[in-house]
DNA sequence: ACTTTATATTAGCTTACACTAAATATATTG
DNA sequence: CAATATATTTAGTGTAAGCTAATATAAAGT
């Protein structure tokens, strides 16, 4: 079982990655100190999960993807059980899903995926992971690519800035509406 | 914020309490070395949740026993939360929630208890602590301490074993059912 | 091509929590 | 009441993960 630390990690470096990460920024993600981390990814390429060239960055193994891809499923499934059961705001889904993501075992991540149905996407529009690591292409656009005056379904928000999230809702922006 | 080794020290002194808990028994129930739970009650004592005689045994002190109630109604919260929405066994509700108990934030318990309309008891009919740590007195009586042929109400069985549970199951036996 | 600046890494230290082996208390029993 | 058994604590180690300060590398500017 990897560690709490070791989940976050690679879980942040799926993030920003596929490849290159930088110590900082990682350190940053994750709220240590650079030295910090660049021991960790020391000890997850030991571990075969990471490899790193130093002084240019950090990029997950095959092994360590497959790691990472499970814990984002376990945070985003637990986002859309919360937020099925519970009705909590779209805002306060991602801090809830990254406490218990490292505890679902499982037999409990399985539980849920069949209640809910094994959907496809969390609240914000996020993929979900397949319990191997199967993650669908993503072909949706930024809205930084795409000309005024165009209707579009607005399909993804961010998970992690409750502030911008509360402020989309309120301005009716979410999955599944259509703008301008 | 207490550790997740905190949390479960804490728990394991409660359950096996009032007082005198000894080393053993504490490192028995954890899974670790009888030197390692010395240690470990010297921290808390240190910390002053935890009262220390000697070579007599540990006991909470009033922070401390309070700090544990709160763990446990985390974990009978979720216990009960799992059971009312997945339908698990409740012979396997007690390890799940003992994984994601420590990751349970105070908005997300209150929001489950009012999800379930603040329950007093647990599936498997233990009280629930309130959230400030109130424990309802428990006057239920032990099947050892009741006469032949008598007719009872079961209000509550046992938590940690799921074998002898699915026993018990499989014989009718759970909180709310007659016995001669 | 050199110097400055930004980013990364190494070195050395700290804390929490585990372990084993050895020492010491307490309890039991001949 | 001494001898043995059991329980507890102390001593000494190890590992994971964090930190700061010092050093090394890469990138950018003159």
């Amino acid at each position: 079982m990897d560690s709490v630390a070791v989940e976050n990690y690679l879980k942040s470096i799926w993030e920003l990655g596929p490849d290159d990460v930088a110590t900082q920024d990682l350190a940053q993600l994750l709220n240590v100190a650079p030295a910090s981390a660049t021991k960790m990814v020391q000890r997850l390429t030991e571990r075969g999960l990471v490899k790193h060239i130093p002084y240019k960055g950090a990029s997950l193994t095959s092994e360590g993807r497959r790691r990472a891809l499970s814990v984002v499923r376990r945070h985003r499934l637990l986002e859309t059980f919360l937020s099925q059961t519970l009705d909590l705001g779209r805002e306060q889904l991602h801090d809830e899903a990254e406490n218990l993501e490292h505890g679902l075992s499982t037999e409990l991540e399985t539980a849920i995926a069949n209640y809910l149905g094994n959907p496809e996407r969390d609240p914000h529009g996020h993929p979900i992971p397949g319990p191997n690591g199967e993650l669908p292409i993503d072909e949706d656009l930024l809205l930084s690519g795409c000309s005024l005056n165009q209707y579009l379904v607005v399909t993804q928000v961010p998970d992690r800035d409750p502030e911008l999230l509360t402020w989309l809702e309120k301005n009716g922006i979410f999955p599944g509406i259509k703008l301008k």
